[in-house]
DNA sequence: GTCTATAGCGCGATAGAC
DNA sequence: GTCTATCGCGCTATAGAC
């Protein structure tokens, strides 16, 4: 009777490993990383770690999914809205988009250069070229007839917005500062959108 | 008489060592990086590495400063030219900076995730501030009178151009390999100016 | 200058008490 | 489940022969 409640409400070691792996991970990547840092991080001991998660790459896996999830899981779900026009799934990621990025600042770096360390593992995970190559997005954009392929203002979209946050640790030296650099940002909400619909009439 | 004749075509060795250290580097990053691989890398012996330069550390930071100077180093020199107008500027970075990241793919990743780990080590190397801040290209901006700051220009040029090379690894897979991928990365030499050119008559 | 051999240490992982 | 203590490997760095 008594044996039965069990892990119920159990929100802590296990995610409070998560998250203080997470954090770790991300400021140094996998490699110069170290497990002590991390049981640390989380306020419990070093054996604990392996006793939840078999090792320090399977922690990885499992933490790396995550993060990727949150990189992309933001773009499919607004492409593949049947009920909005381009202009306003350029609004939507856009504003979304630069939102979280303010929140987690170095996740695109620390998700694309692990993701170049070992593409193939990710690959599945990602089912990038499915949802894209097929997403209400693409078709949106052939139906206008242009010429330009479709991916191109995927690659400027991404690339105007994900790039500052990738390059934060130059540009803000530039711009003088977190305060500054961080009203640039805010800018480019309003103005990423307007120039994509540029591109898109000229096109 | 015949020890006169020493190190002078000896471009051999250290030059090796550079060479596979920036490969090495490169692909596994700093902390991934074992000097064993880059020893064999360069065909020569471990203890030798230590030998030309005293330590991973210090050789890393020396193969480090050139790989920055290569991707900034493209740059300076084009936004400073008074010579050229400002579409002639968007044509020229395009230009070779789509040529390096061909032969280059993975270095702006690199150089971007190192220099997140350790901001501080490379800031009076760029010098990027006075760079970009009192550049040619920065002053020919404001005389065209636009209520937009000349960083997003900046930031779109280098996102536009940059960030296609930085999610290859995602993006060679969505497009169907490498091959079409680059046919992409080809016809972003001519569109990438248009689209500046477009953002700098609206503004 | 270049090698072999090894010192010295930090890491991930585990055994075993509680 | 959580701890302390420790193993054993693989790394950087160095000593010393040639």
């Amino acid at each position: 009777m008594a044996k039965v409640v069990k892990a119920e409400i159990d929100l802590s070691t296990e995610e409070k490993i998560k998250e203080a792996a997470s954090k770790v991970f991300t400021k140094k990547g996998y490699g110069n990383a170290r497990t002590r840092d991390i049981a640390e991080e989380a306020g419990i001991n070093l054996a604990l770690l392996n006793y939840y998660f078999r090792s320090k790459e399977k922690l990885f896996e499992i933490v790396m999914g995550e993060r990727i999830q949150k990189l992309f899981g933001i773009l499919t779900p607004v492409l593949n809205d049947k009920e909005t026009t381009l202009e306003e799934k350029f609004e939507r990621i856009t504003e979304n988009y630069i939102n979280m990025l303010i929140e987690h600042p170095d996740l695109p770096i620390f998700v694309l250069s692990e993701l170049r360390n070992d593409p193939e593992r990710f690959a599945d995970r990602l089912q990038a070229k499915t949802h894209l190559t097929q997403s209400v997005f693409v078709n949106q954009l052939q139906e206008k007839g242009t010429k330009i392929h479709p991916f191109h203002f995927l690659m400027n979209l991404l690339g105007m917005i994900i790039f500052p946050f990738v390059g934060k640790p130059v540009l803000q030296t530039v711009t003088g500062g977190e305060e500054n650099y961080l009203a640039l940002m805010e800018q480019r909400k309003k103005l990423i959108p307007e120039w994509l619909n540029m591109m898109l009439e000229k096109a």
